[in-house]
DNA sequence: TACATCAGATATTAG
DNA sequence: ATCTGATGTA
């Protein structure tokens, strides 16, 4: 028998998701207990990091997934995250997934499960801004303040409550100085807008945040269990959390609060792009005051770009005064120069970028699928859209509201006041749509009731207005009627919704309401393209019907869904992308055309008057933007645009000077 | 009082 | 593109 004989291997094996890690990555990945920082430059593998980490917890440490919670900012970076953690767990036997999902998806998620906890039933609905703005405006009007004065713009209130919401600011917690006319608006604004958004069973996104963070910051045993409940905490982006954020980790995760602080960090302070939503960057700065226990790594290699990419980005990023030095680097070829690329107007820049992307795939460079249009507001991808059309490349634009779409909002508001009675926003949306003969003035009047109900009993709803107004005498008896018929209707709506499908309700509420010749007439022969807006809602509403396995509460997981995350088609595979500069984080393409590169439009100088300096936040996008790019970036910008209507002369963003001559090159002329 | 229609102003970025 | 405001009509 031979001697049992020990051989040392050099190269010690990993796992496949610990094996393509680099030493610094993988410790970081190694380490499981206690706070974790990871500060990590553009591109040096912040989400691989995680990922595997996710992984090592779960094949490696036997974890089970349901412990493992990790938040990112957007939906895009969520499913990313989700794909990569399955991908790697795919061959193990686990049960179940760890929960990756945005900040709001997490938290509506759990609110639904302590509504006991909640001023609300279990029919509560999302309000997006308009449906904020539907609940403010009355309000205004009710308190006699003048919204002519732009000062006191229905939105300058909503931006003011929505940005004391990111603050976890409670109307009874804000104290404006008593000269402050504005803020002292806002506080009793503030006050009476919570009062009808809760009457209304409606949560609005700030609140999402807020409300969970008072349920755990209130109730301890609520905070043990999901203490108990989410072992190992992730959050991705971390430079781009805010105030009230910053609260709901502290009450999951750090020991002050009972918490077991195994949370791990990764973010990039260059990256910090969500200051206009309230993101502080000090939350970075002091995680390792808030956790002295922490650990932290450090990733300045950039795995992703070639050297010229790497190399410009660090020449832009550089402009920023109010930034701690550091320099990402790569041992990356220096590859392609950055093309840069002036063209006389928006139509010929699209027309310039769609035929290099047809040369680049003619040329087997790349396929239509590694190539990204990043732009800084939504609006500029219709010029695109419209030349790639015309070329007939697929593609595909990620983050166009479609439920935004006034038709599509229509059949949703209807689908909310069926779920939720007392929805005011849907109400006010629906009560008129299609014409039904309940205008303007009588919506004023139920309003006025609405908010004088209120007053006596604040669990008053706009359904109980909507009724009172038939009852009291309040409008005239020809309008009286047809409230009945619009109160019979919803209720006819509610009884049959009950042993419906969601598609069955789609077509029960078009032909209740006759909303496609109302459409028809409203738009003649243009109707044709909301037609087939409405025949796509459908067609998600019957994919969500046979995809649900818990067939409880369809409506309920629609309309949440719908709210929280985007609708996305499926033929992603093989289209080119078009999205915001903000959507793209977190993501790569082998080729990225950066557009629209000029003054006041990236940078955009939309609120550049006063006190904040917009600009470095502009840069860090314009970072962000040109980081994405693995070999090929091209920036851009029209000499001449239609902007609202009139044609004015362009001015080049100032990044493009910002990166040296001898790294750029314009090729195309 | 409500509706149709037209003209004109308005608009970041995410969930 | 969507939301206002003004206007004339039923």
């Amino acid at each position: 028998m031979l001697p049992e004989t020990v051989t040392i291997d050099p190269k010690q094996t990993w796992p496949s998701y610990l094996e393509r890690l680099n030493d610094s990555q993988r410790n970081a990945a190694l380490i499981a207990e206690g706070p974790l920082m990871v500060l990590a430059g553009a591109g040096s593998g912040k989400t691989k990091l995680l990922t595997a980490r996710i992984a090592h917890l779960i094949d490696g440490l036997g974890i089970s997934p349901h412990r493992i919670l990790a938040m990112t900012f957007t939906n895009k970076a969520a499913k990313e995250m989700q794909k990569r953690v399955h991908y790697f767990l795919k061959d193990s036997n686990v049960i179940g997934s760890p929960e990756i999902g945005t900040f709001h998806a997490i938290c509506a998620n759990i609110l639904r499960r302590e509504i006991s906890k909640t001023p609300f039933s279990k029919q509560f609905v999302i309000n997006d801004e308009a449906d904020q703005l539907a609940l403010i405006k009355p309000i205004l009007k009710k308190l006699n303040i003048d919204t002519e004065d732009k000062a006191f713009s229905p939105k300058n209130f909503q931006n003011k409550i929505n940005s004391l919401k990111c603050e976890a600011i409670e109307p009874h917690q804000f104290f404006p100085k008593s000269d402050d006319a504005f803020g002292n608006y806002v506080k009793r604004v503030y006050t009476d807008y919570q009062t009808v958004l809760f009457s209304s069973n409606a949560i609005d996104f700030g609140e999402i945040l807020c409300m969970l963070y008072r349920i755990l910051r209130d109730n301890v045993d609520i905070r043990t269990k999901y203490q108990t409940l989410y072992q190992y905490i992730h959050v991705d982006e971390y430079q781009d959390t805010n105030h009230v954020q910053y609260l709901l980790l502290s009450m999951l995760a750090k020991k002050e609060f009972g918490g077991h602080e195994n949370i791990c960090v990764v973010g990039d302070a260059d990256q910090c792009i969500y200051q206009w939503r309230g993101a502080n960057i000090s939350n970075i700065l002091n995680f390792e005051k808030d956790y002295p226990s922490v650990r932290s790594a450090k990733l300045e290699q950039n795995y992703r770009s070639m050297g010229n990419i790497v190399t410009a980005a660090n020449e832009v990023i550089r402009n920023n005064i109010e930034r701690k030095d550091k320099t990402m680097w790569t041992s990356n070829e220096p590859g392609n120069l950055i093309n840069c690329l002036q063209r006389a107007d928006e139509r010929s820049e699209a027309e310039t970028v769609v035929s290099e992307i047809r040369r680049l795939v003619a040329s087997n460079k790349c396929a239509y699928s590694d190539c990204v249009i990043l732009y800084r507001n939504h609006f500029q991808s219709r010029q695109f859209e419209d030349v790639l059309l015309r070329n007939k490349i697929p593609y595909q634009v990620i983050g166009t509201r479609f439920y935004d779409r006034k038709e599509v909002k229509d059949i949703m508001s209807y689908f909310r006041a069926i779920l939720n009675k007392d929805d005011c926003a849907s109400l006010k949306r629906i009560i008129n749509t299609p014409t039904r003969g309940i205008g303007d003035t009588t919506v004023e009047t139920i309003d006025g009731l609405y908010l004088q109900l209120l007053r006596k009993t604040p669990t008053a709803t706009y359904w109980d207005a909507v009724k009172e107004a038939t009852t009291t005498g309040a409008v005239t008896i020809a309008i009286t009627k047809k409230l009945n018929q619009f109160v019979l209707l919803l209720e006819r709506l509610r009884h049959d919704s009950l042993s419906l499908s969601l598609a069955e309700l789609f077509q029960l509420v078009i032909a209740e309401t006759k909303y496609v010749a109302a459409l028809q007439k409203e738009y003649g022969d243009e109707a044709e393209e909301r037609l087939a807006n409405l025949e796509e809602l459908r067609l998600l509403l019957e994919n969500f019907d046979e995809s649900q396995t818990d067939k409880a509460n369809l409506l309920s997981q629609f309309l949440e869904q719908a709210a929280l995350v985007q609708a996305e088609s499926n033929d992603v595979e093989l289209s080119v992308k078009l999205m915001t500069c903000h959507a793209a984080k977190g993501l790569e393409f082998l080729t990225v055309f950066l557009v629209g590169m000029e003054e006041g439009l990236f940078p955009s100088t939309r609120a550049r008057n006063e006190e904040d300096d917009n600009v470095e936040e502009e840069r860090r996008l314009c970072y962000v933007g040109m980081t994405r790019a693995r070999e090929r970036l091209y920036l851009s910008y029209a000499a001449r645009r239609m902007v609202w209507g009139r044609t004015e002369n362009r001015i080049p963003a100032r990044f493009f000077g910002e990166i040296s001559k001898k790294l750029r090159v314009s090729s195309l002329t």
